[in-house]
DNA sequence: GTCTATATCGCGATAGAC
DNA sequence: GTCTATCGCGATATAGAC
C-alpha cells in the first residue's frame, strides 16, 4: 500500500518525539518541560508538536506509557521466568528509578494532577494502578505458594502496601536523595516474610 | 497602642482568609482553587488577597501549615499522653483524611510540585518530612521499649516505611476510594509487630 | 498529511491610584 | 489596605500554506 509510507512516517516522527521528550524530561525535570521547549528540542513549532498528540496531557500520558513498556521489558519479566523472583525485580526497578529523577518527578506530578476525576489522564492512571495491583498481586501469591512467604500472608493487603511504599518512597527521596528506596523496599519484603521478631 | 488595632485586624483577616480557603479547597479540590476564586469567596479582589500572602505558593503553604497544626492537636497528642498509642493516632488521622478529599489532593499536588529544588515551598516540605520522621521515629522507639514491638525492629526503616505508606495510600485511594487507607496502615503495624507467619 | 502563524483564554504577578 | 489596569506566559483552537 502506498499509504503506508506516509503513515509510517507519522508513526516514526511520533516515536522520535516521544524518545526525545523522555530524555528531556529525565534531564530537565517536569516544570521545564513546557510544550514549547519540547517542540524546540525536536525542531518543531508548538502547534507542530501538538499536531501529533493533541494536548499536553496526551503527550505526557504517552511518555509514561512508553516508559512503562520499557521498564516492563527490563524489570517485569519475572512473569516469564520460571522462578518467582518478583521481589528482586521490583527492587531493581526502584534502584533504576533513582537514576532518572526527572521521570520520577514527571510521574509524581502528573499522577497527582490526574487524580482529580475528569482529568484527561485520570483513566490512564486508574487502569495503571489496577494493572499494577493485579501484576504484583499475582507475584506475591506465587511467592507464597513457593514457600518464600508465610502461608497466612494477606496477599491483597501486601500488594497494596508494596505499591504504596514505592510511591511514597519516591516523595521522601525527592526531598532527601539520601533515602535509599531499594533498601526500604527490601526491608518491607523482609517484614512480609516474617524475618524479624524472632530474636 | 493605637497601632494594635490595625495590626490585629490584618492578622484577623489573614486568619479569616485561611479558614475560608481551607474549606473551599476541601470542598472543591485543588484545580478549582485559583487565586481568583479564593479571592471571590472571601469578598476580595485577586490582588487584595495576595496582599496578605504574597504569592499563591505562600498562601497554600500557610493553608497546609494551618492544617498540620489542627491535625497535630487532634491526632498527634500521643506525645503528651503517657501511653505510647501512636499507632492508633496515625490510624485515626488517616481515617480523618479520607473525609477531606480536597485537602488530600492539595497536599498531594502541592508536595509533588514543590519536590523540584528551588520551588518556593521546597523547604517547607523538606522540613515537614524531617519533622515527621523525627516524630514518628520517636513514637516507634517508644512502642518498641514498651514491648509492643519486637526488640529487633529497625525503627528508622519502619518510620520511613510508615510515612511512605501513608503518602502512597493516598494516591491509590484518590484513584479508587474503595481502598481503605486506615485498614492498610493497621496491617502494616501488624507486620511490624510480627503478628503474622506464626501459623 | 504535515506544519506554521495568529488569536485567544486563563492564570499569577506587578504598578500605581485611591 | 484595597482597588483597577495591565503584563507575561503557557496551552490551545482555528485558518490555512505546502
Amino acid at each position: 500500500m502506498v499509504q503506508r509510507g506516509a503513515y509510517s512516517k507519522g508513526i516514526a516522527k511520533r516515536e522520535e518525539i516521544l524518545t526525545a521528550a523522555l530524555e528531556i524530561v529525565a534531564r530537565n525535570g517536569y516544570s521545564r518541560a513546557t510544550v514549547r521547549e519540547l517542540a524546540d528540542a525536536v525542531g518543531l513549532s508548538q502547534t507542530g508538536l501538538l499536531h501529533y498528540f493533541g494536548t499536553k496531557e496526551q503527550l505526557f500520558t504517552e511518555i509514561l506509557r512508553r516508559r512503562d513498556e520499557v521498564d516492563q521489558r527490563f524489570y517485569g519479566d519475572f512473569d516469564a521466568a520460571g522462578l518467582p523472583d518478583m521481589a528482586g525485580g521490583l527492587e531493581r526497578l526502584v534502584r533504576h528509578n533513582a537514576e532518572v529523577p526527572g521521570l520520577v518527578q514527571l510521574f509524581s506530578r502528573f499522577s497527582s494532577e490526574a487524580a482529580e476525576p475528569g482529568h484527561p489522564a485520570h483513566e490512564f492512571f486508574r487502569e495503571r494502578y489496577e494493572t499494577a495491583r493485579a501484576g504484583i498481586g499475582a507475584g506475591v501469591e506465587r511467592l507464597r505458594q513457593a514457600g518464600r512467604l508465610p502461608s497466612d500472608v494477606d496477599t491483597e493487603r501486601v500488594t497494596v502496601l508494596m505499591l504504596a511504599v514505592m510511591d511514597g518512597l519516591q516523595m521522601q527521596w525527592m526531598y532527601d536523595p539520601a533515602v535509599d528506596m531499594a533498601d526500604h523496599v527490601a526491608y518491607l519484603w523482609r517484614l512480609v516474610a516474617g524475618e524479624q521478631g524472632e530474636g
